[in-house]
DNA sequence: CGAGAATGTAGTAGAAGTACTACATTCTCT
DNA sequence: AGAGAATGTAGTACTTCTACTACATTCTCG
């Protein structure tokens, strides 16, 4: 029961970075088009693959992933 | 490669809560040997699950979970 | 328009996580 | 000593995650 939905705000992370999925996976060690199914909410990350994620945005894990879906930034 | 090392305070809390691994494992609605074998550092958790019992434990996911190893507490 | 980069979709294959059952071992506690 | 709880070990089966390849689509910029 490892397949319930983890809201994540990989890709709001990543564009405030400026960066490409390609770079953010060869950041992360992982292949691009992985990156690109967290993104979509294909499946979520291991917890080691997560923590390299917050590791690497500098943010606690609670900030990029969440149980719950996140609040909207813009609501306009 | 999510094989790589996860370190995690499972038992270290608890212990503080003084509550068995099958009262967690139902609290955590999985199976009781799943929680022996995080504490055992057979596998770690997916994201879901290392979610979960940072909420059940009320404190961040990097205070269970670490890339690193944790420092000891008690070095007597 | 044309080229290259970024992203989306689809498929296979293998590694890792979880459930479950059964039994052994250790630990309390009376 | 004996009972019951907690924990460790072993094994099978299934789901999820990750790698990888290939190709389609969209975006950007000359």
């Amino acid at each position: 029961m490892s397949n319930e939905i983890v809201y994540n705000r990989i890709p709001m992370l990543r564009a405030e970075r400026g960066i490409s999925r390609k770079d953010l996976a060869a950041a992360l060690g992982v292949h691009y088009q992985t990156v690109g199914y967290l993104e979509r909410g294909e499946y979520s990350p291991s917890l080691f693959l997560a923590l390299k994620i917050a590791e690497y945005f500098e943010v606690p894990v609670e900030v990029i992933f969440s149980l719950h879906p996140f609040a909207r930034l813009g609501s306009s």
